[in-house]
DNA sequence: GAATACCCCCAGTAATTCTATGCCTGTATA
DNA sequence: TATACAGGCATAGAATTACTGGGGGTATTC
């Protein structure tokens, strides 16, 4: 059963570090699995290469079969959740969007929908919504989902700083704060300003931290529009540059596939109609 | 996950008893795995009665697609199964037909398909296909499955003991065999025989073991047709009287529903042809 | 009014699964 | 050519999970 499981994620993701990962176990206990199914069925499921494991013929042959029946599974979940009680709704979204996209438009949503009960969870990837016991996720996306808004980034500090950059070529002068998983983020947009100039600063885990650092005049932050959009209304935090570089990415509302439930309907609609916030 | 196991075979089977019956455990861990998931989805599941459980509003709504879940998960299983070893076939039987029917007609077709290699299980209830991984079933069943020949009953004793037997009423005289879990054989019999006589003597909970008695002198065993004919071709058993009781249900071959693999359909034609053996 | 057939609860135990670690192999990098 | 690195293997011990076995309760059945 488990072993079903480990082999169906690792076939379909190609790799047990992988399928590991969607299961959130150690690589190890996937090819434990792997390995007992295969000694229990009496073939290779698996051939084993140095770069990673290819599925076998038998392998090729069942997963087709396998995928269906655990998304069948995850589907029969997903309504028993929903039929038991209705009015609870589990978000899944990146931690930075969760925290400051999501979060500051819940007390409205809460609300305008009192008899939700809106759960949310902070995840680094989007999960397998056929499989996980999300009812909608909002994550950066490459436009397949219900796009809320482009994303664009543009540096952004604490007005007092600003007076410090006249030209692009003064960040090098001050912190330019960036995300982990966002490296890229200084070099895009620089790119886009056509600046031949080299940044640095701290360099965050978290979005959100860095924004907080921001707020507080640290340095330079590389802000995401619908992220930082709020300090800007606010006036807690200026765009001291012009330039505006568009990834090609979008920020975007997943559902599961088929019916939406009336309260998910309502929720998506609230969210995707308040983008422009 | 066994939870949803759990929830499934209950709902579906109509009780937890029958349910644990069938995932071979303790009604108690039946109830504690149906509890938690009802604790972990927060709603009732089962109504509890006196008499047992009846199904709750959400839990008919969740349970033909967990039903569906599951048996596709059980046919892609089978597929993995006899895709590793297409030439393994698994045989589930009542020990007393695998024992005195199956087991003395597989040399023959060992011989006749000697690529396939034949297990045998003995089963006191047929299993559930869709599920359990077997291939084939040999079992008493009501005529719906792959008839092989009507159950028949009739008194079989050794040759010496059938001169004792002049009439019906002669059998009060000696010990009757019978099994425990056919033990309407010889009322069923004997209003056939339109006999008044009470019977009695040793139960068994084998019915191979009781044959084994009647073959050494022990007593009049009520026998089945296709169960002891081998001992009445061979003259090691004899019918002393010769009325014979139909009884409503057939010795029969279960595959599982689609399509059957050509070593599967080789064997039961087989199993099915030889049946006038 | 016993016997039966269910289910509930709890504590201890048994089984399974996971982690952690060191090792190996082939690929990519310097 | 040397060196890091990514991915998988194997084992033992640990943690979690699931199961058993006991006692108890409540209706139906004969």
């Amino acid at each position: 059963m488990t072993a079903l499981r480990a082999f169906e994620a690792a076939a379909r993701l190609g790799g047990f570090a992988r399928a590991a990962d969607e299961l959130c176990v150690t690589p190890g206990a996937v090819a434990q699995q792997v390995k007992a199914l295969e000694e229990w069925c009496g073939a290779a499921l698996f051939e084993r290469r140095a770069q990673g494991v290819v599925l076998s013929w038998v392998g090729v042959r069942v997963l087709p079969g396998l995928t269906g029946a655990f998304d069948a599974l995850g589907a029969a979940v997903g309504e028993l959740r929903q039929a038991a009680l209705p009015g609870r709704l589990h978000v899944a979204a990146l931690p930075a969007v969760a925290q400051l996209w999501l979060s500051p438009r819940l007390p409205a949503i809460r609300a305008a929908l009192p008899d939700l009960e809106i759960s949310v969870s902070a995840l680094e990837q989007p999960p397998n919504m056929a499989r996980e016991p999300f009812d909608m996720t909002v994550f950066y996306g490459d436009g397949a989902g219900l796009g809320i808004a482009r994303d664009v980034i543009f540096p952004v500090c604490a007005p007092q700083l600003a007076g410090q950059l006249e030209t692009v070529e003064d960040l090098a002068a001050v912190p330019c704060l960036s995300d982990a998983v966002w490296a890229q983020d200084w070099p895009i947009w620089l790119a886009e300003a056509g600046a031949e100039v080299q940044v640095s600063g701290p360099v965050y885990s978290l979005y959100a931290l860095a924004v907080e650092e921001a707020l507080h005049g640290a340095g330079v932050l590389i802000g995401h529009g619908a992220l930082v959009s709020r300090h800007l209304d606010s006036g807690a935090l200026v765009a001291p540059f012009g330039t505006r570089a568009e990834l090609p990415r979008w920020l975007e509302i997943g559902v599961r596939d088929g019916a939406l439930s009336p309260p998910l309907r309502a929720l998506s609609r609230l969210l995707a109609g308040k983008s422009s916030l």
